[in-house]
DNA sequence: GCCTACATGTAAATAGTTACATGATTGA
DNA sequence: TCAATCATGTAACTATTTACATGTAGGC
């Protein structure tokens, strides 16, 4: 009942408050938005909008057979949300339940974050920082452990995971920063509906590497 | 056939290469090298090394009877590798097809380098260079074209995964860099057997973390 | 005596992919 | 007319997780 089904049904809610659309649109949407990483076969898209419709969430609309115009177009299935899948969707993008925390889920959620209010997306960073930090903590315990045992190919690639989370850290704890600078903003005369574009980095040491 | 399980049972067979072990232990090697990422449940574990046995790659001991030492401990098997185990992980870390560039796979081969040649090695982070660089192109793309419809948040969820990416190409070009200076050391006299331990960084400036 | 970690497994439910089946439209 | 892309789905298979069942050993 929950894992990625639950992820997906949530990208394809927010896909659709975007505007209808049907399943092969639908699908490179979302490959695009989230994609390139991880394939949305057709698969699990279709049994997909089947439950959503079942739920009541969604509803179809075969563009073959409009009652007036005969267009001679084949079935054509756009799906738009119901009310009931806008209220559900907005309610489940407010619920930032520790689910959220989680690698794909924090992506589905992050890139819907347009359609939050400040609270929720800072409780949905602050909580995906807190998880990471913890795996991070129980990366470098396990490090030190076993640091005798492991070859260094090995404890290399511990060390660049490592690096990465690391620096996801570093990303969330500047958008972090920047949530709360746009959510208090002195004067309360600007109210900030459009939060600024998050930034790249924090500071502005970054990026030396190359030369 | 393929996917995961496949990748499992070659970190299965790479780390009994190590030393024999029973299935507890197993995961929490497995677990402590690659995992704290995606756990490894005895679900996925025992059921593999059932597969395995079948094969005749893996044998197992039953330490809680042995013939004539009669201990009281309970059940505690003993797996290692056959001859046969042998030849197949041997056979498949020197083989490097394209699966290999997966994420998974990717991983799991890393952390066994160390029983691989240079040449295989070298293959395999070539490989998933250009797979990687697929991979970048397909996102720059996706975002180009679709950069007007594109909020602030997926605009940047888009660009920290680019830039990720970007880090991880980076990191495989000084490794690349590394065993192509191992491997040809100008005077063929010495073979480095041990490769160089991997460096943090293409140039010196790494590990200040802690202190 | 109880709790935690050690230890091994299985059954059922869930999830997800692949391959297939079908056909329309567009442009070279 | 041929290929590519658009478009929708399903069935069979594969994989994976969860929950359960069972029991030991050691420390408090």
């Amino acid at each position: 009942m929950r894992s990625r089904s639950e992820v997906l049904e949530l990208a394809v809610l927010g896909q659709l408050q975007n505007s209808p659309m049907h399943g092969y649109e639908l699908r490179k949407r979302l490959n695009a938005t989230l994609g390139a990483f991880r394939a949305l076969s057709y698969g699990s898209l279709y049994p997909c909008l089947k439950t959503l419709q079942l739920g009541g969430w969604i509803e179809a609309t075969d563009t073959a057979a409009p009652p007036h115009a005969l267009s001679g177009k084949r079935a054509r299935i756009v799906y738009q949300l119901t009310a009931e899948g806008k209220e559900r969707l907005a309610s489940t993008l407010s619920h930032a339940d520790p689910a959220a925390w989680e690698d794909d889920s924090f992506d589905v959620r992050f890139a819907l974050f347009g359609r939050t209010d400040a609270e929720t997306r800072l409780r949905i960073l602050e909580g995906r920082r807190t998880r990471l930090a913890e795996r991070m903590e129980a990366v470098r315990e396990t490090m030190q452990r076993t640091r005798e045992r492991m070859d260094a190919y090995t404890e290399e690639l511990q060390r660049h995971g490592l690096e990465q989370v690391e620096r996801e850290v570093k990303w969330l704890d500047a958008l972090i920063e920047n949530e709360r600078a746009a959510q208090a903003p002195r004067t309360g005369s600007q109210t900030p509906q459009q939060p600024r574009a998050p930034r790249n980095a924090p500071a502005q040491q970054g990026s030396k590497e190359q030369q």
